[in-house]
RNA sequence: GGCGCGGUAGCCAAGUGGUAAGGCCGAGGUCUGCAAAACCUCUAUGCGCCGGUUCAAUUCCGGCCCGCGCCUCCA
């Protein structure tokens, strides 16, 4: 059964399949801006992506998925980011990009095939412009800027309902600038000493020195590395208008081809009910989360617990709800053995997958299967479904380090425990209680965790 | 104001024109000295409210209420 996803711009399922003769399926997804760490917000759309990378590659096979993913690493916030700490652009952005590396490898992301920068390719963007000038699709501006003249496009607003909207009539950013129309976007922007440091390139013919604007680094990256006309794009619903539409225009008018045959936005994450914010206080990075004792793996499993294009509801509760569910197919999978079962009793699973990324239906099979009374799986099929979700369940990672007088109490409780003077046993393990630690009996020896949260 | 999405058990969350997947929590049980783990059983006559269509609606249509998002550089 081939895939079968939304399209935003048609607004329709439809099926996902290589156009191009070579049969390589070619997937750009919009990347992170690498000022700051990414929230789980963030990574809500790239797991998402992920999973859909991994059906991808499942279905045409993993030698016919090109995948991209673009870091920015040069806009407003970056530059105000170098400004604010006084120190280099590339310093910065190489900085918070490995982090996003470190939290990507964490959850268990693929990395894409290509992961270019904006920075890497001002040369691809000045070109892309340069003929959006010479096509009379942009134009300069008087501080020496670039505007893409949106009322050249007559598509413009196909993908966001643009025209059908009123938009508000409050915009200050319409007088700071240099354009002609309100809708026009900056292709490059002039260099503003005040503002941007020692950030600058040569721009296109005729124009000033500056940077990019921000949505010309996608079109002029998935060019080079995928061709003018994709697959499919995605990123998260906030793109849809102005980045994706903006592409769209720009690539359109600069190539005179369809820039992608599908389009893919996933929803925003909320957490407890609201949209995340540092002022609301529900603002969490990988890292906040860790630090609270949850895995990883577990953050993954609960970004997929809602449909991709519904809002979520993050909550703590899920978390641990997440680290349940976890727990039980880590014990489930430990009941399977390598061999034999020829037919594959999760298909549904897939099936549930290939519908439109339906992660939570998906894992609603998967645990109904799991549930039955005698499972006809193998471990390889289990695994496969592990491979396609992205999970991995390996035991939690060892926990923080035992404390001296927590470890003289545990050491005391099994001596008494061996002796059979349970009464004592019982009172150290409250001792134990008391002080956080659960001590987990085994056989020959114990282990000491910290006490589950509620 | 414009565009769009959603309201399903304590929490999270699928889904369908014929009477509600799954996860978590909770309850009971089996098993272990205890604890934990594991396993078994149970847990929405109900799907925001009011009308309509229909033999039948949570699912379709209309109205209303509530929540959320976007409306020029936020995944």
């Amino acid at each position: 059964m081939p895939i079968q996803l939304f399209d935003s711009l048609e607004r329709k399922l439809k099926p996902l399949a290589p156009a191009h003769p070579d049969g390589v399926f070619r997937f750009y997804n919009c990347g992170p801006t690498v000022y700051a760490p990414a929230h789980i917000g963030n990574f809500r759309t790239f797991v998402v992506n992920d999973v859909l990378r991994r059906l991808l590659e499942l279905e045409f096979g993993a030698d016919r998925v090109k995948h991209v993913r673009n870091l920015t690493d040069v806009d407003d916030r970056t530059i105000g980011q170098t400004q604010k700490e006084k120190r280099p652009l590339a310093e910065i952005t190489q900085k918070w990009t490995d982090k996003f590396h470190a939290d990507c490898d964490a959850l268990n992301c693929l990395r894409p095939h290509v992961e270019p920068t904006a920075t890497g390719h001002i040369r691809e963007q000045v070109d892309m412009i340069e003929v959006l000038m010479e096509k009379g699709n942009a134009y300069r501006a008087p501080d020496g800027s670039v505007y893409f003249k949106i009322a050249s496009f007559p598509a413009y607003g196909a993908l966001s309902r643009i025209k059908e909207r009123e938009l508000k009539v409050t915009n200050s950013a319409f007088d700071a600038d240099h354009k002609d129309d309100i809708g026009d976007f900056a292709l490059w922007k002039a260099y503003k000493p005040e503002e941007d440091g020692d950030v600058q390139w040569p721009g296109p013919r005729t124009a000033a020195a500056g940077r990019p604007g921000w949505h010309i680094e996608c079109s002029a990256m998935i060019k080079k590395h995928l061709g003018e006309t994709i697959d499919l794009h995605t990123g998260g619903v906030d793109l849809l208008f102005p980045h994706h539409e903006n592409e769209i225009a720009q690539s359109q008018c600069c190539n005179g081809t369809t820039f992608a045959r599908h389009w893919y936005h996933s929803e925003h994450l909320l957490v407890d009910g609201t949209t995340m914010s540092k002022s609301k206080g529900n603002y969490y990075t990988l890292g906040d989360l860790v630090e609270k004792g949850y895995s990883p793996m577990a953050v993954r499993y609960a970004l997929l617990s809602g449909h991709p294009r519904k809002q979520l509801n993050f909550t703590l509760d899920s978390m641990h709800a997440a680290g349940s569910a976890l727990a039980t197919l880590r014990a489930f999978r430990t009941t399977l053995h390598a061999s034999g079962v020829t037919h594959d009793v999760f298909a549904p699973v897939f099936a549930a997958l290939q519908d439109d990324l339906n992660t939570p239906a998906a894992l609603g099979a998967l645990f109904s299967i799991i549930n039955r009374k005698s499972v006809e799986a193998s471990a390889a099929s289990f695994d496969r479904v592990l491979l396609a979700f992205g999970l991995k369940l390996d035991a939690p990672a060892p926990r923080a380090n035992v404390p001296a007088d927590i470890l003289a109490l545990a050491e005391k409780r099994w001596v008494a425990k061996q002796a059979k003077d349970f009464a004592t046993a019982d009172a150290l393990r409250q001792e134990l209680a008391a002080a956080g630690w659960s001590m987990l009996d085994r056989k020959t020896d114990y282990k000491l965790e910290p006490l589950k949260k509620v």
